[in-house]
DNA sequence: AAAAAAAATACAAACGTTTGTATTATCGTT
DNA sequence: AACGATAATACAAACGTTTGTATTTTTTTT
């Protein structure tokens, strides 16, 4: 007792059974190159002794760490969550780990953690950008020193060469209110994200192409651009523009799936009836819409799906031979519009 | 073009500037042996040469990876996510990054994923362990290897040597309950997690001695012991449970927010006035209780907080400089009853 | 039984750092 | 101007693997 723990390495097996180091190595990678019963014996010897590769040496070696770097802008945001899940599962599937960080959206933070991850500990790095990244110099270097990278959610359309998982999100939004419509609905209030990120621009968009489409009129009271980059701001924002309305609307359009959630709790508080009076529908599908009373309908959003999809784009950039001829390939997926109670 | 991206290593600034690698990675280190000026070209060469440390090969010089192995149960349940950010804001803090990976409710995978930790990719481990991890020789094995171990949520006392972060499950509970007594509630139920989780048997102990010491009988069909691992599943459970019931509760105390929430979902849809006919309070409080209508009424367990405690101990665990001296140690965090509209 | 072919193993360099020790350069002292 | 002291730098081993090439051993062929 009292002595620091010393790991038995390749050393230590080829030291006992009088064999030389690269013989047990490759014992152990199942080299044919070596004899049946020496790898037995080899085998035999790494249990007893209680063998564990490091890890680490393997990497150096190697030049691969077969760790995937995540970059979220949050983790408090249920979506985030399911990507990693599905890039998780994929990864996993096919030898790799995960390292997941979080931007806190700031840029800055965003820079920082890209630049740990360059350090050599990931092989690769799937990021959804967060919304005050208007400069893609930092993506565009990494890129350029040879670094796999995938863009999912927030996409910036500057960055040449990384991969992009994305989904249609003024088509979504705009048969998110198409819907609304065809339900004979007339003023219809939109409630969205940080206007700087594409996904809202882009749902905002599909919102008023589908007013337009079919000739109504838009109306600038009606429309909310959520600023608050924390739950508990959200909540006065929210409340705060129905207040303002004079007329209330008789649809709401929310472009997360929180905001519709937030949303129909300010309607209920203000003796509002969901649908009856006011129908309201969300965006992105998250569980959260199918336990508040009544239940959310949303445009479902593949988030998991999204996960596992970037994960096999950055995967296969890895395997490419040459990592300069990469052609960047964006991948579209479907969403759908589920109807619950709040329509 | 089309030629392999080579990393600029201390090799080649030394090269350039036809001094020695020691000095190269000294001066980078503004170790006090080199000459300011010196230690000045170095930088600068550094810089313009796009020089980016390996971090692997730091790693296996230096035999720290500053990585710390986060495993849990699964990643879809917000009580988790929300240890993992206070782990990550400490580790962060502190020069650590974390690696998160899921056990997904297996102690087979639980072990796998101790076994790829083990591999030297990282320096110590918190860890939450499944409901199935009965047998704890893979966790004592691993200490008894110097590996530095912290557990949380699911404690298992047989664990010898491995710090622990909790709450007082049992106290917390019994608050709620009386809690609920003192409201004149007679008839309460009790919706329980997996049966072979301590917290969830520490919370049903609780739930037990507060009805014991107000003297009001235990009804066995007012309780449930909640088994699905899923979501979906959850949901039914709670409903036919309420179904079943020949008349219907006063009260509810529910082990998870995430259960007070279907409790209350169900209840409203077969028509019941939360609070007026049935009180219902949670344990958790992760946020989403007060997006419901009504608001959940909760126990408040400091998740964030246990993760930045976890990530302490862990760290301090680190920095000892006898590992085999280590002396368990174990911290109770303070929970306190929010209460909201459900009561 | 010797030579050639094939199989098994050993040697040594490489991956990119850090760090203890040896060496060289610089400075102040006399 | 020579000396010792100190400052600055260089050398080389170490971290634990992998892998190309060289060497040895075994088997096959004649």
């Amino acid at each position: 007792m009292g002595f620091k723990k010393r790991r038995v390495k390749l050393e230590d097996i080829a030291r006992k059974l009088n064999i030389s180091i690269a013989t047990v190595s490759r014992a152990l990678d199942e080299n044919p190159r070596v004899k049946p019963s020496t790898r037995e014996k080899v085998f035999n010897t790494a249990k007893t002794m209680g063998y564990m590769p490091n890890q680490i040496a393997k990497s150096l070696s190697s030049g691969k760490t077969n760790i995937i770097g995540v970059l979220i802008p949050r983790y408090d945001e249920p979506f985030f969550i399911e990507v990693c899940r599905g890039i998780d599962q994929y990864a996993r599937n096919h030898n790799y780990k995960i390292l997941i960080s979080s931007s806190r959206n700031s840029y800055e933070f965003e820079k920082e953690n890209l630049i740990s991850f360059e350090k050599g500990l990931v092989d690769g790095i799937i990021l959804s950008p967060t919304h005050e990244t208007e400069n893609v110099a930092h993506l565009n270097d990494l890129i350029s020193k040879g670094m796999p990278i995938v863009l999912f959610d927030n996409i910036r359309e500057q960055v040449s060469g990384a991969d992009h998982v994305m989904i249609d999100d003024k088509k979504a939004s705009f048969a998110a209110v198409e819907f609304l419509i065809k339900k004979g609905k007339k003023k219809i209030a939109f409630i969205g994200g940080i206007k700087e990120k594409k996904v809202f621009q882009d749902r905002y968009k599909g919102f008023i192409a589908a007013l337009t489409e079919y000739h109504i009129p838009v109306h600038q009271e009606l429309i909310l651009h959520c600023n608050s980059l924390h739950r508990e701001f959200e909540d006065k924002e929210i409340l705060d523009f129905f207040k303002s309305l004079s007329t209330p609307p008789d649809a709401v359009f929310a472009c997360t799936d929180n905001y519709g959630l937030l949303t129909m709790k300010t309607l209920l508080k203000t003796g509002k009836k969901i649908p009856e009076e006011v129908s309201v529908i969300g965006f992105g599908d998250l569980g959260l819409g199918e336990i508040f009373v009544p239940t959310l309908t949303c445009i479902s959003q593949p988030s998991f799906e999204m996960g596992q999809k970037a994960a096999e784009l950055l995967i296969n950039q890895l395997n490419e031979p040459d990592e300069m001829d990469h052609k960047k390939t964006i991948v579209q997926l479907e969403t759908q519009l589920t109807e619950r109670e709040s329509t």
